[in-house]
DNA sequence: ATTCTAACA
DNA sequence: TGTTAGCA
């Protein structure tokens, strides 16, 4: 799955202004260059640029670890740039916390919906399995 | 060797 | 998002 460097804190990283490239933190998050310039373009990340090339900062890291989580719990890509977005719009304000409260919750229903469909389609094959089992017992007799 | 943009799958 | 092309 995913694992995390953790040799100096990264309070040490910002104070060294400790910058990646590209391709590292696709290796760090195992995920693709490709996929990190996607999330740049739906505007979850900004890297600064020396010439063409991004300069990803711990900030951009960050984000990047946190867009990869809300992938994980199942959240658009678009719902983990509001956050960000109310983040950088109110910073330390209770809205934020709300809304991720609020995408929880949906997002929890919402599973808690597909687990009983799962349930009842579950039902329904054993039921269906009984009435083959049944039929075939049936034959064997007859 | 690596990264980048752009376009298509 | 993956892949590929053509650059720098």
């Amino acid at each position: 799955m995913e694992e995390i460097h953790t040799d100096m804190s990264d309070t040490a990283d910002i104070m060294k202004g400790t910058t990646y490239t590209i391709s590292e933190l696709a290796k760090e998050f195992d995920i693709t260059p490709r996929a990190i310039r996607f999330y740049e373009d739906q505007g979850l990340i900004s890297p600064s640029r020396k010439g063409r090339r991004r300069v990803y900062r711990e900030r951009d890291r960050v984000r990047l670890k946190l867009v990869l989580r809300g992938k994980r719990l199942g959240f658009a890509l678009s719902e983990v740039k509001e956050m960000f977005d109310l983040y950088d719009t109110a910073p330390g304000e209770t809205a934020q916390l709300r809304f991720l409260l609020g995408k929880i919750k949906d997002r929890r229903e919402m599973l808690e919906q597909q687990r009983q469909d799962i349930e009842a389609v579950l039902h329904e094959m054993e039921s269906v399995e009984k009435r083959a089992v049944t039929v075939l017992e049936e034959m064997g007799e007859g």
